[in-house]
DNA sequence: TTCAAATTTAAGCTTAATTTAAGTTAGTTT
DNA sequence: AAACTAACTTAAATTAAGCTTAAATTTGAA
């Protein structure tokens, strides 16, 4: 199976990160860091589904990669993963836009639980491989899309980028993350490649009237809601 | 203020249940329900956004009430409150689709955070990102205005102009604040816009009778006043 | 190697946002 | 009340973002 989830993991104790890795790696790819700079680096620069995030570490504490990556509207689900168990670092965690704080230490089941409870609810699934938008459902496993249970042939970018935007449903996703995501940042195609990829997925949501689905948001970016959330 | 937010506390405990209810009052409805059965009732018949679901309950134990409303497809968030510290509980909560779990004795302040993180992460908001005045909300995650729960359409610039004003509510802002802040200090395009974009915003305001809170303060600027404030 | 499908580029088109300009209204000052 | 000024409104002109199509290029399977 291929490993769509991308976990980054941003954590000093060496032994400690290659063990998380270790119990995630069935269902997901994991990115390690192990000082808060090059944490923070990663996660604004590379797209992941989920940041696990220790508080104290060399160069720069989680607290600030936290207030950093929101600043950049990096919306990507954080659990806090720390020794610190005061009320008040939770609650600061929680204020600057944590999703769940665990402390250590914890046992691997609970980690492994909430970590797949946060993907589920950002609509990625650990487990089921199905994804599902009104009456459109991808199945992840073997890449087939049924709308109204009728199968529609997608090349493998349309695919991408379908899966992407159903992944971050109700979410501004902007041209450039999804250039990032789904080019890769160092890409040198030009970026009006979207557009092009968003006309095409339109038409072939077209016949289904689905393609209202996209929606564009001028000067920002391009965003997939739920039928009643209009 | 109307709450949008409706949040079912099922807890036998009717002290405690209160004490939820007291100090989630601020941001959401509560309903209380004291026992299992009709907590599973209330759950499945009604709409919630978060449910907070003890495990230890007279007629119906929390497992059972979450396995049947995860059952009947609902997908509410739900955080479970109970003193069962046990990792097996906690494993077992999540895998029958639980968001969170949080062990008695707790504190006011973590609970508060958990459930504010759960609900934005569903997309619906206890704070920062949805703006109000009066009968209008802005959306920030997804640039939606409504006004009197009825979508209206401001391009690019009329949105910008409606967020920063809502933003310093009760604060004039000077034209060439206003200026700075969406055109941009170095734009040349002549400072008149923004009279002529304050007129559109108005005229788009004007059908809900909500024109009259951007008022002039002439040779100063413009100031939008909550209603009780005039 | 060949061919078909996927990807990328480029161009023109469409639509909508933005800006300018000019006329109108309303408030201030004398 | 007249003259003056600030702010409002409207509509036309301009600009730009995004959409679409088709041709060119690349990739990969047979």
């Amino acid at each position: 199976m291929q490993k769509n989830i991308k976990i980054l993991v941003v954590e000093d104790d060496k032994n400690l990160a290659n063990n998380i890795a270790s119990f995630l790696c069935d269902f997901a790819q994991v990115d390690i860091e192990n000082d808060g700079l090059s944490g923070k680096f990663a996660a604004i620069e590379d797209v992941h589904d989920l940041i696990i995030l220790d508080l104290m570490l060399p160069g720069m504490n989680g607290y600030d990669i936290l207030k950093n990556i929101r600043e950049e509207k990096i919306n990507t689900p954080v659990l806090i993963l720390t020794a610190k168990t005061e009320l008040d670092d939770k609650v600061h965690g929680f204020n600057l836009g944590a999703d769940d704080y665990l402390t250590k230490p914890f046992h691997r089941e609970e980690l492994q639980a909430r970590v797949k409870a946060l993907l589920k609810r950002s609509g990625i699934s650990a487990d089921e491989s199905v994804l599902k938008l009104n009456n459109i459902e991808i199945n992840l496993n073997n890449h087939e899309v049924k709308i109204n249970n009728q199968l529609v042939e997608l090349n493998g970018k349309e695919y991408d980028l379908l899966v992407y935007l159903l992944q971050n449903k109700n979410i501004i996703l902007t041209k450039d993350q999804i250039f990032e995501r789904i080019w890769g940042f160092d890409s040198d195609t030009s970026i009006t490649v979207v557009e092009v990829y968003m006309s095409n997925l339109r038409k072939k949501l077209r016949p289904s009237k689905n393609d209202y689905l996209i929606k564009t948001i001028r000067n920002v970016g391009y965003i997939c809601q739920d039928e009643e959330q209009n």
